[in-house]
DNA sequence: GATGAATGAGGCTTCATTCAT
DNA sequence: GATGAATGAAGCCTCATTCAT
C-alpha cells in the first residue's frame, strides 16, 4: 500500500505505519463495501483489522481519513496490475487488450471496492477528492496511451482519445456498477470479449481490422489458456 | 410524483399524500444530491420542505423511505421523457437518437441526482434496491426496444441487446459521473453527438451505415433547431 | 437569567428557551461549582436539570457554553443585588457600605461559583471570556461609583479609584477564595466590619473620618438587626 | 525542587529523581499555566520535558501528580525568594516591604502559574489540597511575621494579623488574576508602591508614620536603583 | 393534520495509563 | 532506566424518532 498523502501519523517508524496502515486499509475496504462508509463504525474497523480502536487514531486523522486509505488502496491495485499486463507486450492492439482485459479483471476482483469508490469519494472532503479524481485520471492515461499508439499504428481512426477513452472506462467499471444485471447476462470473458469487440469495432480502420480479425484468435486463445 | 410502492403512510387523503410526498421528495432529492444521504438530516428536509420535522413521519415511516421517495422521483423522469421525446418518431434509428438524446438530457438536468442514485441506493434495505432496480431495468428496456427496432430493420447487426443498451445507458450516466472531467472535454451535444456515433458505429450494417448518412444532418439540424 | 448573548439555540420560543437556560445553569453552577468544569459531564448536568442530553444542545452550542451560562448566571447575581442595596440610600459613605456589603454576601451567599469563576473563566474561547470580564468590569464600576461619591464629597481623599476598588473587590472575593482559612479567623460579618474599615482608613479624609465614626454605629446597628 | 511529599516513584537514585521531576515539574508549568490542566496531555508535558511518555509515570504515580509537582515548584519559588529579599535586612517597616515587593514581583514573574494555582488546586485530591494549602500558610508566615514585627515595634497598630497579612496576599496575587485589567492602568513597581502606600495607611501608628514618611523615599531610590 | 420540543441511543475521538522491548 | 506503541474506557455531540399539544 503505497500512500503518497501524508495522512498525518503519530508513529513514526515508517515500517510500522506502513503495516498498520496497511492492516486498517484492508479492513476498511472488506467493510466499507458490504455496509458502506457511514454504517460502519471505527469500532468495527478496528476489530477487523485487530488492533484497538485508539490504534487506528494513531495512524490516521479522521473516519474521513481511513476512507481515503480505503480509496487509495484500491486504486493502487490499476496502478500494479494494467502496467504489469502491459508488460513485455509491443503490439499496440494487444496492448489496449490486455490493458482493458486486466482492468476488467482488477475490477472483478474488487466490485465491492468499485462500487465503493462509486458511493463514498462524495464523502470525502474536496482536497481528498481531488487526490483520488488524480488517481483516476492516472489510471485513464494507462488506457489512453494504448489507444494514442493505435492510432499511431494505422489501427484506428483519429478520435478523441479521452472521450474513446472513457467508453472503455465505463465499461469495466459497468461490469461491478451494474453487476446485478450484467452476471445474469453473461461470464467475465464473454463480457470482455463482446465489449472489446463493440467498442473496438468503431474506431479500427480497414487495416486495424485486418490485424484485428488475425488477432482475435491468439488473444482468445491465450485469454483461454490463461483460464 | 407517482409511488407505486406501498410506503405507508398514516394520511388518508390521497391526494394531500400526494403532494406532500412531491414536497419531501423535491427537498430530499437537492439535500441529498448536494450532501448526500447520510449527512442530510431529517430536520433539514423538512425545513426545505416548508414542513414540520413531525409531519414527514406522518407520510413516510424511516429515513430510508425518504431516500426512496426521492430516488423514484428521479426515475420517474425518465419514465416520463423519454417516451415523451419518442412520441410520434417511427423510424427506429431517429428513435433511438431521441431516445439517447433524451435520456442524456435527463441526467444533464439533475446529475447531482443521477450521481446520488449511484451513492445511494446500497443504503436502501434490500427490498426497497428491488424497486429502484425495477425502474432502472424498466427505463433500460425502452433504449433495448429502440435496438431490437433498428436490428428489426436490418439497419443494426443481431448483437445481444441488453449489452449494447448498456453502452448507451453507461454513456449516458458518464455524463453526470464523470463530469468534473468531461466537461472540460466538450459541451453535452457535442458528447451526446460523438457517442451517438461511436457506440452506433458498432451496430450498423452497411444499409443501416447508409441511412445513418442521411439522417444525421436532419438529426443535427433537428438538434441545433432545438437548442 | 438574563442572557444578553448569543447563546444560539434551536428552539424559537424565547420564554422557553429562558427557562430552559435557567434550568441548565442552575444545575450546573452547582455541579462545576463541586467537580469543577472538566470533571463534571454533561449527562450529570442534564439529569440534575431533569432534562436529556439532546435537550441540552438545543439551547446551547457546546458544552463551553454551558459554562459560560453558569458564570454569566452568577455574575448576574451582582447585577441584581448591588443596586438593590443600593436602593433609596443617598449619603455616600453608607453607599459604599452597602454595596461592599451586599458584594461580601453575594459571594457568601455563592462562595463555590465566585471560586469557579476563577477556576474556570479561562477554560472559555477569548470572545466568551471578554464577555465575563466585561461583565465584572460593570460589576466593579459599581463599587468605583460609590468611591467616587464619597471623594467628590470630600469623605476620601483622591486616590486612584480603580486601584482602590480592586483592593475592595479582591476584599470580596478572598472570602470565598480563601474561605477555607478565614472562616476559622472570624465569621462573615466580622470579616466585612473589619475589612471595610481597614480599607477605608486609608481613604478617608479627617471629614471623613468624623462621618464614618458617626456612622459606623447606625451601620452596625443596621447590620445586627438585620441579621 | 525539593518536593517533601511521597510522590512514589519508581526510580532509586535520589538525585536523578530530583533532576528529572525538576524537567516534569517545569513542562508542566509551562503548559499548565498555558492551556490548562485537562486540556494538556500528558503526552504534551512529556513532549516538552524532552522525555518519553512512559519516563513520567517512573516518577509520578498520576497526572494529578504532575499537577501536584508543577504547584509545588511555583509555591518554593516564594519559600526561596522572599527570605532571600529579607536577609540582611532588619527594621520591620523596611522588611516588611521587601516581603511584599519580592512577592509581587514573583508572581510578576509567573503570573501564568499564580492564576494555575488558583484555577487547579482544586483538581487535586483533598489530600494533597491540604499540602498546598499548607504552602500557602507558610508563605503567609512570612508576611505575617513582618507585621507583627511592626506592631511589637509600635509601627503598626494591633490588627488582627492574619487578617491584615491576606489583604497584602490577595494583592499580589491580584497583580496576576487581574493583569487583564491592572496592566492598563500602572506599572508594577507603580502597583507595589501605591498598594502598599495604600495597605500600610491603615496599619502604620503615628510613629509608624513618622518612620514611614522618612523610609519612603530611601525605598522608592533602592526601588529605582535596582531597576 | 400539523407542530416542534424532547428523547436517548450510538459513534467518533481523546488520552491517561500500561507494558513489551 | 527509558521508550513509545498500544489499549480501551469515557464523554461530547448528533440526529432519527416520538408525542403532547
Amino acid at each position: 500500500l503505497k500512500v503518497e498523502v501524508d495522512v498525518k501519523s503519530l508513529v513514526t517508524d515508517a515500517v510500522l505505519v506502513e503495516k498498520r496502515r496497511g492492516q486498517i486499509a484492508a479492513a476498511a475496504v472488506e467493510l466499507f463495501s458490504e455496509r458502506g462508509f457511514y454504517r460502519t463504525t471505527i469500532q468495527e474497523v478496528a476489530r477487523k483489522a485487530g488492533v484497538s480502536t485508539g490504534l487506528i487514531y494513531q495512524y490516521v486523522h479522521d473516519k474521513e481519513d481511513v476512507l481515503l486509505l480505503a480509496l487509495l488502496s484500491v486504486l493502487d491495485a490499476y496502478k500494479e496490475r494494467i502496467p504489469a499486463a502491459l508488460d513485455g507486450v509491443v503490439e499496440p492492439l494487444e496492448r489496449l487488450w490486455r490493458a482493458v482485459d486486466a482492468y476488467c479483471h482488477v475490477v472483478d476482483g474488487s466490485r465491492a471496492a468499485t462500487v465503493l469508490a462509486y458511493r463514498s469519494t462524495k464523502s470525502l472532503p474536496p482536497e481528498r477528492r481531488e487526490l483520488i479524481k488524480a488517481h483516476e485520471l492516472a489510471t485513464n492515461a494507462m488506457i489512453a496511451d494504448c489507444i494514442r499508439a493505435c492510432i499511431a499504428a494505422g489501427l484506428f481512426r483519429a478520435v478523441n482519445v479521452e472521450l474513446a477513452t472513457y467508453h472503455f472506462v465505463m465499461f469495466a467499471h459497468a461490469w461491478a456498477l451494474k453487476h446485478w444485471r450484467l452476471r445474469q447476462i453473461c461470464g467475465l470473458e464473454e463480457y470482455i470479449a463482446q465489449g472489446f469487440d463493440f467498442l473496438t469495432a468503431s474506431l479500427l480502420t480497414p487495416a486495424g481490422r485486418r490485424r484485428y480479425a488475425r488477432f482475435r484468435k491468439v488473444l482468445q486463445a491465450a485469454g483461454s489458456r490463461a483460464r
